[in-house]
DNA sequence: CGCGTGACGGCAC
DNA sequence: GGTGCCGCCACGC
């Protein structure tokens, strides 16, 4: 696809109603919250599951705003290494690490054991 | 408009 | 296998 001759608003679309499109944001949510319960993925992934592969820190964007809504279960997303990297980010740096023990994941100074068979890959679970 | 920052990832060393 | 640097895109100053 070709971009924008202009610098300008690259990605970020506006919508005839005058707010910032959502799309994004929503197509992240929304695969997030087909993470089933037990399993985690990657930012990378999810970038990769909407053909911006290359625009994972936009994930991780994505998720700082979604703690607005309660749907995302965004603990299941955590970095390529397995590493609970947006602990931080939560109402306390510990209920991540709660949120995914009480779904049977084992975690180990904020990494997660058996990540690869934990692993959940959107492109290959979603047939896509 | 340039610069620094960030819930990231790939690649070089 | 770990560490560091760079590229990535959007945002705040």
């Amino acid at each position: 696809m070709k971009k924008t001759t202009h610098k300008t608003t690259p990605l970020k679309s506006v919508t005839p109603s005058g707010k910032r499109d959502e799309s994004f944001f929503e197509a992240v949510y929304d695969i997030v919250r087909q993470i089933p319960k037990g399993r985690v993925t990657s930012y990378g992934a999810i970038a990769a599951a909407l053909g911006a592969k290359s625009s994972s820190r936009m994930v991780g964007w994505a998720m700082n705003n979604a703690h607005v809504l309660k749907n995302v279960p965004a603990h299941r997303v955590v970095n390529r290494n397995g590493l609970l990297t947006g602990k931080m980010h939560f109402a306390y740096p510990e209920q991540m690490q709660e949120l995914l023990e009480k779904e049977g994941i084992t975690i180990k100074e904020d990494q997660v054991q058996d990540f690869s068979k934990r692993f959940w890959d959107p492109l290959q679970e979603l047939g896509l």
